[in-house]
DNA sequence: TAGATTGTTAATCGATTAACAATC
DNA sequence: TAGATTGTTAATCGATTAACAATC
C-alpha cells in the first residue's frame, strides 16, 4: 500500500485513533472533522490531519471524515483485517491472564498454543488449550505457521527462547520479559516492560511533589 | 532536587539505564564510560551524557562514571528510595497476575490491598491478602494513605472508579483499562494499553512484508 | 604532563504546529 | 456561489547528535 517509512510516533497513535473512531461508530456518529476529533482526543487537529495523510487522503474537503470508513481504513493499516497466529510462552500468572483476555481474538490474533517448561503445568487447560512442554515449541512454531510469540517468561531464559523462535520463523515477539532481545532486524519486537512503566509513574508522582504548586 | 522540567523522553529512558547499571553492578563492574555504555545499550554516548546531565554531573572527566553510584542516583531520581502504598482494583486474571509479581515490592511498591466488585471473589486470598469489596475501596485509600492504584477493571467502570480514587487522595494511577482517564493535572496516570501495543506489533510485522528486502 | 572522558554548547534532524490554498 | 474543512507547505519547536573546551 505504502512505501515511505512512517515514523513510529505516528504508528503509536494509530491504535488510539482506532479506539476513538470505534467508539464514535458505535455511538452512531457518521462524520467528524479533524477539529471535533481534536476536541475529543486532546491532540491538535493539525496533527490528526498530518497523521492521516501519511496514508493518503481519507477525508473530504468541506465535509470532514466518514467515521466508519476511517475506522475501517485505520484497521487495515494496522493489519487487523488479517489474522495472526499467536502462541504464549510461559504459563505463569501473566501468561494465563493474557491467554484469557478474549478480546485479542476479536482483532484477528488467534490463540494457537501455550507452552511452559514446568511439567506440573503440562496438560492443564487454559481457554480450552492444553499447556504444552517447552520442547514442543520449536516444531509447533515451524509447522503451524506461528507469526507472533508472547514472551511471559523470566528474563533469564528469554534471550535463548527468542533465538529459537527466530530460528523457526517467528515474525514478531511481544516481549514481557524484562530484558532487551537481540534479534535480527527483520523480526519485530514490541516490549512491554511493566516495571519500567511503574518506575516512570513513581518518578512523575514524586516529581509533582517537588514542584511549586 | 530539581526544578527544570525534564522531558518525558528522558524519564522514559531512565528505567532502562537503571536496569543495565544494576546488571553491571551485579557483574562487579566498577566504572563505565558513556562510550562503553553506548556500545552495550545501543544508544549514542552523546545521548547518555545529555540524559545524565539533566540531573547534574554524575561522572568524572577522564574517568567515566562509577557504576554503583550512578545506579543509586538514578534509583533516587526514580523515587525508588522511598516506598509507595499500592492497591489493585480488579481481581481478574491481570489483577491477580500483577499482585503475584513480587518484584515490585523489592522496588518499594508495597502491595496493600486488592478490591473487586464480584462478591464471589471476596475473602479469597491473593499473596496472603483478602480480596475486598469495591465498596470499601474509598475509605481504604483515604485512611491507609494509598499513593498508587492499579486499575485492572473493564473500561466501562474505569472512569467512575478513577474519579473516586482522585476524590480520596490517590496520587497516581497505573491504568490497564482500555480507556483514557480524565483526571486533574496533579494526578499522574501511566497507561498500559496492551491491545494498542499488540496492534503496533501487528503493524510492524505486516509493514515489513510490504517493504522491499 | 599527557590522555581520557565528561559536561556543555552548537548543529542537525525530526516531529509538531500553524497557515493557507485547494476543493468539496 | 459561499462556507467549511481538508491536504499540504512552511514555520516552529524540541530532541538528538556532533563537537570541543574543561578538567580529572
Amino acid at each position: 500500500m505504502e512505501n515511505r517509512e512512517i515514523s513510529q510516533a505516528v504508528i503509536g497513535r494509530l491504535p488510539r485513533y482506532f479506539r476513538y473512531l470505534g467508539e464514535l461508530k458505535d455511538e452512531g456518529v457518521e462524520r467528524i472533522s479533524s477539529q471535533e476529533l481534536s476536541d475529543i482526543m486532546q491532540v491538535t487537529a493539525s496533527q490528526i490531519r498530518q497523521d492521516f495523510n501519511n496514508f493518503g487522503g481519507f477525508g473530504q474537503q468541506g465535509y470532514g471524515y466518514k467515521v466508519e470508513y476511517l475506522y475501517e481504513e485505520i484497521g487495515k493499516i494496522l493489519g487487523l483485517d488479517r489474522t495472526h497466529n499467536l502462541i504464549i510462552i510461559g504459563a505463569g500468572n501473566l501468561g494465563q491472564a493474557l491467554a484469557n483476555y478474549m478480546n485479542f481474538e476479536r482483532r484477528g490474533f488467534l490463540f494457537k498454543g501455550i507452552f511452559d517448561k514446568n511439567p506440573a503445568l503440562w496438560g492443564r487447560k487454559i481457554r480450552n488449550m492444553e499447556i504444552k512442554p517447552m520442547e514442543e515449541m520449536e516444531a509447533f512454531v515451524r509447522e503451524k505457521g506461528i507469526d507472533i510469540a508472547v514472551l511471559t517468561i523470566p528474563k533469564g531464559s528469554a534471550v535463548e527462547v527468542a533465538e529459537k523462535l527466530v530460528a523457526n520463523g517467528i515474525r514478531g515477539i511481544w516481549n514481557f520479559a524484562h530484558v532487551d532481545l537481540p534479534v535480527p532486524d527483520k523480526i519485530q519486537v514490541e516490549n512491554v516492560h511493566l516495571s519500567d512503566s511503574l518506575m516512570k509513574l513513581a518518578y512523575n508522582i514524586n516529581q509533582y511533589e517537588h514542584r511549586e504548586h
